[in-house]
DNA sequence: AAATTATATTAGTGATTGCGCATATATTGC
DNA sequence: GCAATATATGCGCAATCACTAATATAATTT
């Protein structure tokens, strides 16, 4: 792997809020408000993290009515830069923040805002 | 391991000079004229970066006469974040500029100004 | 069509950070 | 003691970055 892939990669994983919606979507699939719920961070900074872990390829949007789901690219876990973040997310999986995150997700679509239909 | 922990180590990797500077050590101890001879780094840029590794525990330092010598450190290898450093080192082990960087370093005693008796 | 909700984007701001330069400290050899 | 070399440190600067607030766009509902 370039190195300079490999910096990206670990400049982009470097940042806590980040890695609190890689750990996130590391179990489902979530649109921007359950996110955002689930992490109280605002609109426009889960957008704009997003918008940084899709321009470097470790997650996927899918539109969905109003809604745009993020989850993991295929390619984030798989391959050699994907060892790193397996790892990684393993051995944060632990955390109390992340376990609080996590918890919050669960039960993320029943407070957010939006009431989804599927 | 904590997550506050993982994102200072994620954050100290992720620099590009840091990297290249653990990327040697991995090879062999050197003293920072030879770092610096290597790396073509400036004497203040490489003992910066060689402080914010020793901080978090990368790496260790030995007195040596007139040199300082560094080494990684027993633990950075070890334990969980270990494996994250040690997979991202092998990731980046065929990178064209570490790759480079690993030549330079074989012959930075010859090339160093100082000239080491042991 | 109008109001509501979800998301993206933009500009501004404060904080962090890596670098270059100068300087201080320490060790060695003469 | 003095000169030379190695290393560490403090300061100023420029660039990067994450956040906030405001606005724009789009889809949905009524």
């Amino acid at each position: 792997m370039p190195l300079s892939r490999t910096l990206r990669l670990l400049n982009v994983i470097a940042e806590p809020n980040r890695l609190r919606i890689l750990a996130c979507l590391s179990a489902r699939r979530m649109c921007v408000c359950e996110l955002c719920a689930a992490l109280r961070l605002k609109q426009s900074v889960a957008s704009q993290h997003l918008r940084v872990l899709r321009d470097c390829g470790l997650v996927q949007d899918r539109k969905n009515g109003l809604w745009v789901d993020y989850e993991l690219s295929r390619s984030a876990l798989a391959g050699p830069s994907g060892k790193v973040l397996k790892t990684l997310l393993t051995e944060t999986s632990e955390d109390d923040a992340i376990l609080k995150d996590r918890k919050a997700a669960a039960r993320a679509d029943r407070r957010c805002l939006c009431r989804r239909k599927a």
